[in-house]
DNA sequence: CAACTTTGTGGCAGGGACTGCCATAAATGA
DNA sequence: TCATTTATGGCAGTCCCTGCCACAAAGTTG
């Protein structure tokens, strides 16, 4: 079986899963239901995915997986947000629904900490790749601290850039949704990579702290007792 | 029972469960051993925690908590770094062995998801705290955007930093490790926070990319086959 | 085409993580 | 001292997940 026909199997059983969790919940969804959804017996489920949790990872890496070949074809001339704002679009590969998808599993990781465990766990595995760029850029081995430090914060500037936007577009997603969260990303980055601005200051992208807060409150030991 | 004693009991299972787990393993470690190992019943013991890999946060959160409170005592005169090198020591409340022990858990992650899931989500849960204090010293709110990229790039930092240090001090911890390891997490946070540095740019602190490489290969999707 | 090997899948049994429920003990307070 | 709350243990049960085996599909060699 070709490597490419099994990420498909994957992606293909992901997007039941993800239904399913939007639909039930995800402690309510038994990795049953998943496999016979999506038409395996639950014995193959369990060989593509260890985990119940970890089914949402193919449609989860998408995002990341858009920012990567957004990286990787960044000319050497250019900003990169300047480069990403025509590049990074995130519309080409994944249909609309999938967007909606792994946004909609990104809202989801707030109460769910398995999901934010995948989600996060995701996310710190793109930095090798990140750092390679990075590395390429700044003249200097990809595995040294510094290069991997950069490398680490320009993912988390991902990941809060992306969580901003899944809950700015609870609703549907138009294109100014998108503008915006370009926008978002772009001005992440910014004050990641602090690349020198041309405008003067702060004072447009910020300012109001809009949208829904993305904090998560979410996990905690869980203790029997929340109050005293 | 007081929250005090709550966390203190928590603690003492996780010295156990750690225990166990470096010496044989977390998957072949049960609960029930960490529960009777640590003299509660399995019931109990599920009740404090939410799952067996849970059982390492509390000292886990040692490192991350060390940090904190450091960033709380930052008084506004000074450069971070230079605060961080006279109060991060990171040596007073732990004890040697415990410090031992959580470095150890940190190479664990490397190989075990389950516990390089709980790392990052908790490492992840202390961004608003390191908000709190970036926002007052910006002069911004803690939940704008800018803030909170800063607060997580700087959390990305000192968690690359300490997954450096973890493989650094693989063989016992000397004071000239410690040393190393607050020259290496100041190194990271100054290019995180892009303090104007004394020295002209580069070249003392990075350079050689030395100790062991804290890359993680470690999960991957887990396909029944990695060849072709 | 036939025999053989390789690879993917399903079924079954089982272990172990984790939860709900109830009984009981310990602590708290009047 | 009694009543109430709170922490714990035991037990049963569910479900996630794995090891094993048998079988089918696909590729390889003669």
């Amino acid at each position: 079986m070709s490597d490419h026909q099994r990420q498909q199997q994957r992606l293909e059983i992901s997007r039941h899963a993800v239904r399913l969790f939007r639909e039930q919940g995800v402690s309510a969804t038994s990795g049953e239901q998943i496999a016979s959804a999506a038409g395996v017996s639950e014995r193959t489920l369990w060989r593509y995915f260890r985990s119940k949790e970890s089914c949402v990872e193919p449609l989860l890496t998408r995002t990341v997986n858009a920012f990567k070949d957004a990286l990787r074809s960044w000319p050497p001339d250019l900003e990169l947000t300047e480069h990403l704002d025509v590049e990074y679009t995130l519309t080409p590969a994944p249909s609309r629904s999938d967007i909606e998808a792994v946004l909609a599993v990104v809202r989801l990781t707030r109460d769910e900490p398995a999901l934010r465990a995948v989600w996060l766990v995701l996310h710190e595995r793109a930095e090798p790749t990140f750092a390679e760029v990075l590395g390429e850029r700044m003249g200097l081995p990809p595995d040294s601290l510094e290069v991997r430090i950069h490398a680490a914060s320009m993912n988390t500037a991902l990941r809060v850039a992306t969580d901003d936007f899944a809950w700015a577009a609870a609703e549907g997603i138009g294109p100014e949704a998108m503008d915006r969260y370009r926008e978002r990303l772009s001005s992440a980055l910014r004050t990641v990579l602090r690349v020198p601005d041309r405008a003067p200051a702060h004072g447009t992208e910020r300012a109001e702290s809009g949208a829904v807060p993305p904090t998560h409150p979410h996990d905690r030991p869980r203790p029997p007792r929340p109050g005293a």
